[in-house]
DNA sequence: TTGTACGCGTTATCAA
DNA sequence: TTGATAACGCGTACAA
């Protein structure tokens, strides 16, 4: 591995020199800049990223937080930072909490022990962990997904999830549907209480007023939906349709349905969020909200590396993307049969 | 940020001893020892990364090269791989190449220059270059999903892919087809040669020998299983049974056999690899040979970290994994209504 | 058992 | 415009 010192021994050059070459600094005599350029290429120089570290204190890593990358949705998300971070070569370190707040804390502590030079985070922890953790990062944080309320200046991506979920919610108002019960995400989470909102307040809109066993808070995980669609299913006045916050959740209901033996959506409509279905293999197409989830990784991707810059101002940025709208075949119509 | 100079001062003691103490080393009176540790838990020092990374010329960091994160199969293994890891606290550096030879060749670079400490990789490279590559990237290196096969010493985990796919073949001449198709991957790519291979041998077993047109070279993306299934379909002697060497292209088969107005598996069967259902909720659900995906993806971990050992010896290490034989209803019997 | 002193490869400060 | 030199924080011969 050739070392700037070695060219600038062949050049009879000092290091500061071939270092200012290096790293595109003025000061530098075009024609000596020339020689140095040939010399590196010549020598095929690659700069040692750990002693540039340890004298620069930073890296030029970023790190990526995300609750589980199995989930089609995050994996898009990250497909998309890759793609905004690729062009600035910025190396991505990856890591998987499997929603465990733990394992969140943990990976906070490595990113900031590899002096990661920023973070990109679909956090599970809740409000208050969240600022404290965050704010110590020590490096510029964009969220997605999952987006603080109570933290200012921050940087974050996300849909409109409130305004995402009225429109689902219509939507089978339009179908006729009255009595639509919600299978939601964790309370204070940003995503799964803005959804809840827009829920409530399109009901509310039509005049409905849901009961509170209407609602179920799950984990976003497919169990949890099962649990809820199963403990809805016990009741002796049946949902007529079902909204759930994420996919998983939503498959969870659907096998809670089909496990009574019901049909989707002959006997129960269902509606969700990122119910995507890229293959179009989907049994049943599930009606849903998408989220653009590899623009919203390059979006992140570009606060991020905006907010590397020295005289990036501190303030808030908030980016809100498009969703769109995919119906499926999950919601019965029932304004003919009415 | 506390220093090893700092702890060191307070304690009346040198720099040498605590990082003694910090990293285990022997040679540390037991008493200094706990003062020492103490005083490093009081003031929760952190060893500054890049500072030891450039004394030791080496770091922790595990690299992961894979073609498409979005693959579910993909997705699945860097699961496991992080599981793998997280126990000895690697961090995991990952690079997504969209089956990119450049991409690829450009993350290795990168991985050289963070003197990652092993790279686990499911290359998109053919064997010449393969070889070049990892063997100058002068630390372990683990493959899965394509092994190359003249390269020694190499650590490799896999499934037996030959003998799956004949499994897979045997199972669709069992229920009576004889005209077996097969969307192949790239010639050279270690695990879609072993299938076609086992393809092979499966219908010559049977007695059967397939004409050349019977195979079509994909790229293990959807659209290249569209086009395949898409020449097969315009033939006069159609196949009765076609198989999808992975997932992707078994998506576009679908969707190719579908836009001519055929049924799956009236018109024509279908089988195909790591066509995994997690929600049981496809369509239809495709006859397919599963590859344990998160159990790959901790063994290639384990292997990375073996390697890591000083003394570890440079011998090749081919873990071969059982693979899952999963009956989908994409198959129609032919032996009643032969 | 402990301490001294040097060097890892780079960047940054200052003087020339 | 260039060069000498001092850090950055740690690990490790070698000396004590």
């Amino acid at each position: 591995m050739v070392k700037l010192k070695d060219i600038a021994r062949e050049l009879n050059l000092s290091t500061s020199t071939v270092s200012r070459v290096v790293n595109n600094q003025d000061r530098v005599d075009p024609e000596t800049r020339q020689r140095v350029m040939a010399a590196l290429k010549r020598h095929n120089y690659q700069p040692d990223e750990n002693a540039r570290r340890l004298k620069t204190n930073s890296s030029n890593v970023i790190g990526v937080i995300v609750p589980d990358i199995t989930n089609p949705f995050f994996a898009q998300v990250i497909k998309g930072i890759e793609k905004g971070l690729a062009p600035a070569r910025h190396p991505l370190l990856l890591c998987n909490t499997d929603e465990s707040p733990e394992r969140e804390l943990e990976a906070v502590q490595l990113f900031r022990r590899q002096k990661v030079a920023g973070i990109i985070v679909a956090t599970s922890l809740e409000q208050r962990q969240i600022r404290k953790t965050y704010t110590a990062a020590g490096c510029p944080v964009v969220f997605f997904d999952n987006v603080p309320h109570d933290l200012e200046p921050v940087r974050a991506v996300s849909i409109d999830n409130a305004r995402a979920s009225s429109e689902l919610v219509r939507f089978l108002l339009s179908q006729g549907h009255q009595r639509i019960f919600l299978i939601g995400g964790p309370v204070g989470e940003s995503s799964a209480d803005a959804r809840e909102q827009g829920w409530r307040q399109a009901l509310a809109e039509a005049g409905i007023s849901p009961g509170d066993d209407w609602l179920w808070h799950g984990d976003f995980q497919e169990a949890s939906g099962e649990a809820a669609m199963s403990r809805f299913l016990t009741r002796a006045d049946l949902p007529t349709a079902v909204c759930a916050a994420n996919n998983f959740m939503a498959f969870g209901a659907v096998k809670a349905i089909e496990a009574r033996g019901l049909a989707i959506p002959e006997d129960l409509s269902l509606a969700a969020f990122d119910a995507h279905d890229p293959s179009g293999l989907m049994r049943l197409s599930l009606t849903s909200i998408l989220q653009p989830a590899e623009a919203i990784g390059q979006v992140a991707a570009d606060l991020c590396l905006a907010a590397q810059k020295p005289n990036a101002p501190n303030v808030s940025q908030r980016v809100t993307l498009e969703h769109t709208f995919s119906a499926g075949r999950s919601v019965r119509n029932l304004t003919g049969s009415a």
